[in-house]
RNA sequence: UCCCCGAUAGCUCAAUGGUAGAGCGAGCGGCUGUUAACCGCUAGGUUUUAGGUUCGAGUCCUAAUCGGGGAGCCA
């Protein structure tokens, strides 16, 4: 009879205690005995905690296979789980049978058995993975993920996918990645023969009915135009997909290319929107805290100390919910010094989403009703003329997670907004359309996954929330 | 894109303008139901690159490259 195969998660636990299992995962450190035996902390991803393994010199191969279960070496070991007599773990395997299916020459192998910095482990993003800190990310991150999944499956909204090559020109969200089939180096050398004119006014055109799409097109930097029309068609709904984004932001909080959660809802108004937002966030963190909790008290212990404890507090604690106009005079009247000085109409700064998530309310704040000069086209105009029924979630410590909005569902004023906005609204036709043909009010709004991931690991960069992080100059792996 | 800081052993960091060092990791030995084990010994360097100042540069100056932090833009 074959012997039982189990992951590290199932074998660190008591029941499975008397068992005898066929373990297999990556080396973590080896304390060794020269003469008596080894202890191996055996890794395979399923849980934080590794496995020990207690390899005795009566292990067939032992010399041998000691000398290369260096960190990172693979191997499958046999033998039975039992209570562990020392501290530090409660389950042990007796190692009967080593089997190595691969050794990590520690003179190239880049992991130590030690703490290493970001930095360094960016650069080793593939093997990154094999590290505490990235081992719990991939857990949070997928259980982030589902419970996201699960929290719109639970109230019937349909799960829609979104096109991630684009030609609508611009949804005010910043610069697009282009897409293309031209050669470019070709063209590069048909405008150095023609000159930097071109041989005609207004220099070297592209004739993009020449590329794929017969149009320029993009890489999305958001579904929700897309999302809205099915919104306004079968009822509620949500993209979650990657988006890109091509500004040249070097911060700890942008990436390129980062995955967006973006719910589209008929039927409801601005506060309908944010009351969902504030149950969706508060409810997705509880999930992860619970899904997860050996995961988050790693980050607790090593990254920051406050990352539960903020979790619970955003949990067990109503949002705070304030119009801009008011958000501008409680500024004003804060007796602080800013840097930017604050004026009904400027776009809040960090500092000042700081000062009021922090400093004034210690807990999210959702901000409303924005100035429509410094909004996008789509939201809806207020009835004051001078205010969009906008919203932002901010939470302490990262600034905004969710930004969204009553859409405007009325023609004219849709219209007139996209000429404000300096948008052709031919481009936006069948944008238009549902607010030709059964216009209805909306609303929905966009989370940004890696910045949830920040809020609850407390890391400090969102390059190591992501496995593979694109960024200006960055692209490797 | 702007401002500030940095780059020294595999990793994390020291080194008044005057012989480049430690801890960890690695190898060897010792000890031990160990827990990022512990103790001893050994190996390991074109101080990011290119110029410059100086009797002498890891250290001062200039530039480039790369990295970090902050700001803007935003999710």
């Amino acid at each position: 009879m074959a012997t039982e195969r189990m992951k590290v998660k199932a074998a660190v636990t008591a029941d499975a205690i008397g068992k005898t299992v066929d373990v297999r995962g990556w080396v973590r450190t080896k304390r060794e005995s020269k003469q008596g035996f080894a202890f191996v902390e055996l890794n395979d991803g399923s849980c934080f905690q590794n496995l020990q393994l207690v390899i005795e010199q009566t292990v067939p191969g032992y010399a041998d296979l000691l000398k290369q279960l260096h960190t990172g070496a693979s191997l499958r070991a046999v033998g039975e789980l039992k209570a562990s007599p020392a501290k530090g773990q409660a389950v042990e395997l007796a190692v009967r049978e080593l089997e190595l299916y691969g050794s990590a020459d520690p003179d190239s192998y880049p992991l130590q058995k030690k703490q290493h910095s970001f930095e360094f482990l960016r650069d080793i993003a593939h093997l990154r993975w094999r590290t505490n800190t990235f081992g719990a990310m991939a857990r949070v991150r997928n259980a982030l993920c589902d419970a996201i999944h699960r929290f719109f499956q639970d109230r019937g909204f349909l799960y829609v996918h979104t096109p991630i090559i684009t030609t609508s020109d611009c949804e005010g969200a910043g610069q697009m990645f282009q897409v293309t089939t031209l050669d470019l180096a070709r063209l590069a050398s048909l405008q150095a023969t023609a000159g930097p004119a071109g041989g005609k006014p207004g220099g070297f055109e592209v004739d993009f009915g020449q590329d794929f799409f017969g149009k320029r097109a993009s890489l999305t930097v958001s579904g929700q135009l897309e999302g809205e029309t099915v919104a306004c068609s079968i009822g509620d709904c949500y993209t979650f997909g990657p988006t890109f984004r091509a500004e040249n932001s070097n911060t700890t909080r942008h990436l390129a290319e980062f995955w967006m959660v973006e719910p589209e809802m008929p039927f409801y108004d601005l506060d309908d929107n944010a009351k969902l937002a504030e149950t969706f966030i508060r409810t997705i963190l509880q999930n992860v805290l619970d899904r997860c909790p050996r995961d988050m008290e790693f980050f607790r212990e090593r990254i920051d100390a406050q990352a539960i404890e903020r979790i619970r507090s955003i949990v067990e604690n109503d949002f705070v919910r304030l119009p801009y106009t008011e958000a501008i005079t409680l500024l004003e009247q804060s007796g602080q010094t800013f840097e930017f000085p604050v004026k009904w109409g400027i776009d809040l700064q960090s500092e000042h989403e700081r000062y009021l998530t922090e400093k004034k309310f210690g807990r999210p704040v959702i901000l409303t009703d924005y100035p429509r000069e410094i909004k996008s086209f789509y939201m809806r105009v207020n009835d004051d003329g001078k205010t969009v029924r906008a919203m932002d979630v901010l939470v302490p410590g990262v600034g905004e997670i969710i930004g969204g909005s009553q859409r405007e569902e009325r023609l004219d004023v849709l219209q007139a907004r996209m000429v404000e906005c300096g948008l052709n609204p031919d481009d936006y036709w069948w944008y238009l359309d549902l607010r030709r043909y059964g216009t209805v009010p909306h609303a929905g709004f966009g989370l940004g996954l890696e910045r949830a991931l920040l809020l609850l690991t407390g890391m400090a960069n969102i390059r190591d929330v992501i496995p593979y992080p694109r960024t200006p100059k960055h692209a490797e792996f």
